[in-house]
DNA sequence: GCCTATTAAAATATCGATATTTTTAACTGT
DNA sequence: ACAGTTAAAAATATCGATATTTTAATAGGC
């Protein structure tokens, strides 16, 4: 791999298990259960939970460790609506300012992201593979902005949002063409369109949110009956 | 003080020396002189720091130790855009949706406040009060907006905005007469009127960053001259 | 039975020592 | 003088051991 130092391998994997889900909301992260998790030691572990910290993927309590930071329908519409707004503030920006490399790195990552999209069988490894492609091309979309705080702020959320939306996205996937939205997206930005593109970036992303809440509702009601039962 | 652990304590520490400006901009922040300087373990401080990164208030790069976060006039002017943007969404949400006590903060927070703005003889140790009872200010005002991660958001770019503000908040004290931008925020705010109260706070960063741009512009003048005699 | 006090176990926080890497300094031959 | 090489010094990263605190278990009193 490509990481320096332990610290940075403790803190890619561990921000990928929380991402993802494998290390579960609210799971208290014991030192000794991630040290043999990763076979990694404790110094390298606590600095990455405190530098996640940062980031509000775990959370921190002196003397009383950390947890995985936790989801709640709530937070999934905060994020989403927060989100909307800075994604839509980035593409204003970026549209009009973008350059002749900031088309071909739309077109570029667009495609490739399209290819996963449109495969037939898409089994759980092309899960993995599309959150990439499709966090390079939103990425890709708002590069151009010129505003590092906002494209900063901008990743923040979208990494917090991938969180819930991998928990939806078996379903979207069959429910939703977002093949088309992107598409959409795309040509909207290289139309230099602003106004369309965050018309339809805040669709995108309200569809999103919605579908978030709707399996969180449905957990929550299984645990509730399971609960009953 | 109220650091339950060593940890916190550093964190604390580190980030006021910075955000104050007592370490540098792009200082080489090394552990051995951060242990003398605060007389605590290394792990305490490698800590803090993972946790600073976190923030952006330091840069660290893999086997070769951190620096205090860079500073810059775009950086400034970038901030400043930013925080502009994200207090006037607060404000937009938390005005109307405030209710007795959030009215009751704001008012309390602005009195204490004003009592030192209104002092005539002004210290050293008074601007480090005025700091916080600002912060406390701004803080009010917005903490009826309902929204977690606006709140966060915008606390990130308040923390980030007074790096910058103590550079220049001299010359500005005797310029502007913030008591009175503060005065009218409030008022607007406790008369619920939302974009009055916007189209305040947009001025009140503007200026403050226009103050901040002047002072860097200054001191890079500065330099230059310095490296040319 | 239930609350509180005491103790045992587990987990966190921190130190000191060591291994690794980077930076600095000295050296060599051209 | 200078580029390239090597050795020494400094700094970072990491481990293992220990101290401190929290949590769990247990026993005693009401």
């Amino acid at each position: 791999m490509s990481d320096k130092t332990n610290t940075e391998k403790a803190y890619r994997l561990l921000r990928e298990d929380i991402v993802s889900g494998r290390l579960a909301p609210d799971l208290k992260l014991k030192i000794e259960m991630l040290r043999q998790r990763y076979s990694l030691g404790a110094s390298p572990i606590r600095e990455a939970l405190a530098r996640l910290s940062g980031e509000h993927l775990v959370t921190l309590e002196g003397q009383r460790g950390c947890q995985v930071a936790p989801m709640s329908i709530n937070d999934a519409h905060d994020i989403g609506r927060m989100r909307k707004m800075i994604e839509a503030e980035a593409l204003r920006l970026a549209i009009p300012a973008g350059n002749q490399s900031w088309e071909d790195t739309v077109i570029t990552s667009f495609h490739r992201l399209e290819r996963v999209e449109r495969r037939s069988d898409q089994g759980v490894d092309d899960l993995a593979e599309w959150e990439i492609l499709n966090g390079r091309f939103h990425q890709a979309l708002v590069s151009a902005c010129g505003s590092p705080w906002l494209l900063r702020i901008r990743s923040l959320l979208f990494d917090q949002h991938e969180r819930y939306r991998r928990l939806s996205r078996m379903r979207t996937v069959l429910t939703r063409d977002i093949n088309e939205e992107h598409r959409r997206l795309m040509e909207a930005a290289l139309d230099r369109d602003a106004e369309e593109a965050v018309k339809i970036i805040e669709v995108h992303v309200e569809r999103t949110t919605d579908a978030v809440v709707d399996a969180l509702q449905q957990n929550s009601d299984m645990a509730v009956s399971l609960v009953a039962s």
